[in-house]
DNA sequence: CATAACCGTGCACACGTGTGCGCAATCAAC
DNA sequence: GTTGATTGCGCACACGTGTGCACGGTTATG
């Protein structure tokens, strides 16, 4: 029931174990004999080295822990599929967590990783707040924030994230350009900082153009629901006598709002637009396909883990703030004739 | 730079290591007095326990991993919440790791697990050869398949899965009963196993009905694109002068083929039917809204790992097979007029 | 008061690896 | 042939934790 060890495959080629040790890591000081004698035996006896010892020894695990708020939300399964190929590409294996909304147990999970020794952390969408973040800096793992949902200005914490405020930016510019001058922002509760960002480009755009402050409303769901379900429901709280447009904090909040449109016969986009955040999969599937502000999702996590990589190997690092972009696609047009003042 | 550990406490108590071990794990035979003031330093010092150094010693990491085609996957996103969930609570860590349909990358994933000593492993969609399997046997670590695409029938192999075969059998019974005479399965070779399964119980059902061989058609994307787009593609092919239902391997490749019956003016229900697998989120909100075969999706991940904590515990455990079941939304209805044979 | 039972704590080892240091053997140089 | 350098390997310890055993001290018992 024992699995073989070093020790093992000392007894049998009738040298120590630190010879075999030092065979295993190709050491130049064995002579070529020993060693492939030892190389043999090891497979022989199917010898696997037992990484808990070694990170004992070496005081480091190559493990990094990963925690999101929701693994199966469409846009953190796209983030953490960038942050495990790199992660498994550079040896690391990879804790995942979710922590779902609550920052409690994302602190909470932060010291399981910490007690398991991970050699660094990435928190998704981090909602700590200061006091956590104290906690969070008193264990120093290097720790990178992606999406985060506040600012952790910490020596050793970093940074990788999206411009929300220019995603709402570039959203407000295009349905102004389209001719809208009504126009409602669907929210999200869950994710505090970046909804409020996203909100904010897009009112400060439309101000800045001289949209008077009643023509924008703003819902945010005050729910833990599913975003899509949000969407529906938000999006019936609209007055379409009045509203043309919606843009909305994510994909699938939007797509949401389509749907309940096109169940009561709103026409998406003739009647209304709709621009959508992230650029999910199903985006450019949807009837009609949706018009977004689309995150790198994969290139996020990447980046992130690639930040950390760089922080472990004690390289200078600066934190990363990617730029979103508009995709344009149907469910966005002109507004119907007649509704600009 | 060093963490504080149980010797550092000693210290400070002036007792030794021993008796700070025992105090901290709750041993009847230290004095309360002792305890408490054991207790105490190890909170001000912030002591935080080495994992690592008691898995070594106890030879059991409290540590499980998942391996899985795509995170990406919505399917795959909602099994992974569900294993991480009850992961979590039962204090185990979670090594999640994508294969990315390579069965060498499953099996390497594995080996890797294997190296940290994970006390139990969960492989979906398991694509090991036979070959593979025997490796997988010779290092004796519990393992759970996840809808499997293989039998593995190997004492110390249990499995979790849904009858893909009884899941073709409904939407051959629902499509059958609302009149549709030509129909066609889009399949996908990703995941061979269960689209044969599908296949076949579809097929096998309406030839039962007298359903000529020629008048049911299926297409299987040889590729390893996206989901949606696959639907989307293999629904063009489709000759739609005599086909009037579609049954697809999933929900993604239904969506895309959904769209693609949009785009080009296909009355998606009222010309054609369409069948999905899975009811993945979104799946509700397309429009049509799609009728699919619905598994419990996160219920399959905390089964699999109920399963696994069961073996893990020495409990007697059986392997499971769910059983899928139909959701009719609007996406099929009656056969138009005249297709009828 | 002597002996036994019991309670609280320390010693020492183990888990599996990696490595500094020393030691023996071989070899080269003068 | 003595000295010095070089090569190849083992000894012993460390990483941090848990636990069997022994041992000294206190209390109960006769």
């Amino acid at each position: 029931m024992r699995r073989v060890s070093i020790e093992d495959i000392a007894r049998h080629a009738e040298v120590s174990h630190s010879t075999v040790s030092r065979a295993l890591r190709g050491n130049k000081r064995i002579s070529l004999a020993v060693r492939t004698q030892i190389l043999q035996i090891a497979t022989e006896l199917g010898y696997t080295p037992n990484a808990i010892a070694q990170s004992l020894r070496q005081r480091q695990t190559n493990t990094i822990g990963l925690v999101v708020t929701d693994v199966a939300d469409p846009f953190w399964g796209e983030v953490v599929k960038g942050v495990e190929a790199v992660s498994m590409r550079n040896q690391k294996a990879l804790f995942l967590s979710a922590s779902q909304y609550d920052p409690s147990r994302q602190l909470a999970v932060i010291e399981v990783f910490h007690q398991r020794w991970v050699d660094g952390i990435i928190v998704g969408d981090s909602q700590l707040g200061d006091a956590q973040i104290v906690r969070l800096a008193r264990i120093k793992v290097p720790t990178v924030f992606l999406n985060s949902q506040a600012d952790h200005a910490y020596p050793g914490f970093h940074a990788v994230g999206i411009d929300n405020y220019a995603g709402g930016v570039l959203a407000a510019q295009h349905l102004w350009a389209l001719g809208h001058r009504h126009l409602a922002y669907l929210g999200s509760t869950k994710r505090p900082a970046s909804n409020q960002m996203r909100s904010l480009g897009f009112a400060a755009t439309l101000r800045g153009y001289g949209l008077p402050a009643n023509a924008l409303i703003t819902h945010h769901s005050p729910s833990l629901e599913d975003d899509l379900r949000i969407g529906y429901e938000l999006a019936r709280a609209i007055d379409y006598t009045q509203t043309t447009a919606l843009f909305c904090y994510n994909d699938s909040i939007a797509l949401g709002a389509l749907t309940y449109c096109r169940s009561v016969g709103i026409d998406v986009p003739a009647q209304l637009s709709i621009v959508g955040f992230d650029d999910v999969a199903m985006a450019q599937f949807s009837m009609p396909a949706l018009t977004t502000i689309a995150q790198p999702k994969v290139a996020l996590g990447e980046t992130a883990m690639q930040l950390l990589l760089a922080v472990l190997a004690g390289q200078p690092t600066i934190d990363t703030i990617l730029t979103p972009t508009l995709v344009v696609r149907q469910s966005s047009a002109p507004a119907p004739k007649g509704t600009a003042q």
